[in-house]
DNA sequence: TGCCTACCCTTCGTATACGATTTGGTACTC
DNA sequence: GAGTACCAAATCGTATACGAAGGGTAGGCA
């Protein structure tokens, strides 16, 4: 009775299980929902339109994405970032998104080493006026042209799945550790250097991976000072 | 170690969907449904005395894992693995599984060390009349020991899943190249001789790494030589 | 006054029901 | 005989309904 046969405007994805998924997805990321935020099915299932089957079905896909976590007989909430997790997530980012720069290396082109110049660029403008919440959309654009031509369907999505779970912090790093902006640009040119030489899949995976991992230890660092 | 036997209760994990979960995967990964098999909701749901919702939750945990592939309004089927797939799952597991066995290195004890020793040994003599199966479920049981000390619980997760898809097919690649199984014997105790003495993580990272690269690239060397 | 208990309200978990879609087979036509 | 169109069975997708578990609050008792 509500599947009006039509609606060819709304972006219905087809299923609703899938449209629920992408829309909640959509307002975590975004910060709409932010961490701990608490997920109420039928607020959500109403919101939507739909009723809850579907968005139980998005809130179990989330769940094993690690963009939520689930209690049972209590509800769903946005996954937070307690350090913990943070170290977690940044450590395996490092592994998978360094290899993914390696695999994709062969396939970067010359045009896409422009671009990725660009942004850069536009990072190290961004350093006078800092801006942590552009700074790091910036960084994250950077890193997609590197990786995004992995041929490996699998660790692709894996780190895609990482940068989504640190999207639930809106800024990163940068926002702590704001010294660590200019030598992350640094390292950029760096790895572009390398990337543009055709340098071995191994130089270039050991660079991508530690330049993610001295962003984690700068937290690291930081947090040890202000902590204890 | 995480299945604590202080719950006598029945052999309900709690919930109906984490029981169907529990089940299906089960039944994938001990061949019951075979790749591509078809997994049909209300006959799953009948057979394990639910209805059809929570069956339904436990397919999508399990599509986001990879093991079923998904088509709307047709169903799930069990992934399987044709050599492409095969590829990619081989190369992120080499990737996470070096990592982890690396991160759990320093905390993998001298009875881990021997035990390790013993399931290799039981390896070597197995070589002579070989079973591949029971080759495989060895050399799982002997990198588990390996890497289950891995302090990054996201990583650990990721190899798991890495080796749940491998099961699918029951033999893995010693089944087609029978040559491969000598080396790998060969750089187990490698590799346990680089943990015993304290290597750096890097080292171990890459000994493990490779010893997996080595893997797939026999089963590509060989599907070379059979497939043109 | 402080703590404990009992109740209620919110929210989840699962079953059942029904509409929607695909698929496979069959009959009809060219 | 081959191709196409249609029909029926199987299966999925979603809505609704109801029972159950947790958490919060008010009231009573020490």
């Amino acid at each position: 009775m509500t599947e009006v046969a039509g609606t060819p405007q709304d972006t219905a994805e087809g299923s609703k299980s899938q449209r629920a998924y992408t829309a909640v997805t959509a307002r975590i990321v975004d910060g709409t929902y932010p961490p701990g935020h608490r997920l109420v099915l039928a607020a959500i299932a109403q919101d939507l339109g739909v009723s809850v089957v579907p968005v139980r079905e998005a809130i179990r896909r989330l769940e094993a994405e690690g963009l939520v976590t689930f209690q049972r007989n209590v509800g769903a909430t946005v996954a937070g970032i307690d350090p913990t997790e943070y170290l977690y997530t940044m450590q395996t980012l490092s592994l998978v998104e360094g290899a993914a720069t390696a695999l994709s290396a062969p396939l970067i082109g010359p045009e896409d080493i422009v671009r990725a110049r660009a942004v850069n660029e536009e990072m190290r403008t961004c350093l006078e006026h800092f801006d942590p919440v552009r700074f790091t959309r910036l960084n994250q654009d950077f890193h997609a042209i590197l990786f995004e031509h992995c041929p490996n369907p699998h660790i692709l999505d894996l780190v895609h799945r990482g940068w989504n779970r640190l999207a639930s912090l809106r800024s990163s790093t940068f926002r702590f550790v704001p010294g660590r902006a200019r030598a992350s640009v640094e390292e950029h040119d760096a790895l572009l250097v390398l990337i543009e030489a055709g340098a071995d899949a191994d130089a270039i995976e050991r660079s991508a991976r530690a330049h993610r991992s001295a962003t984690l230890d700068a937290y690291l660092a930081h947090a040890q000072d202000t902590r204890p």
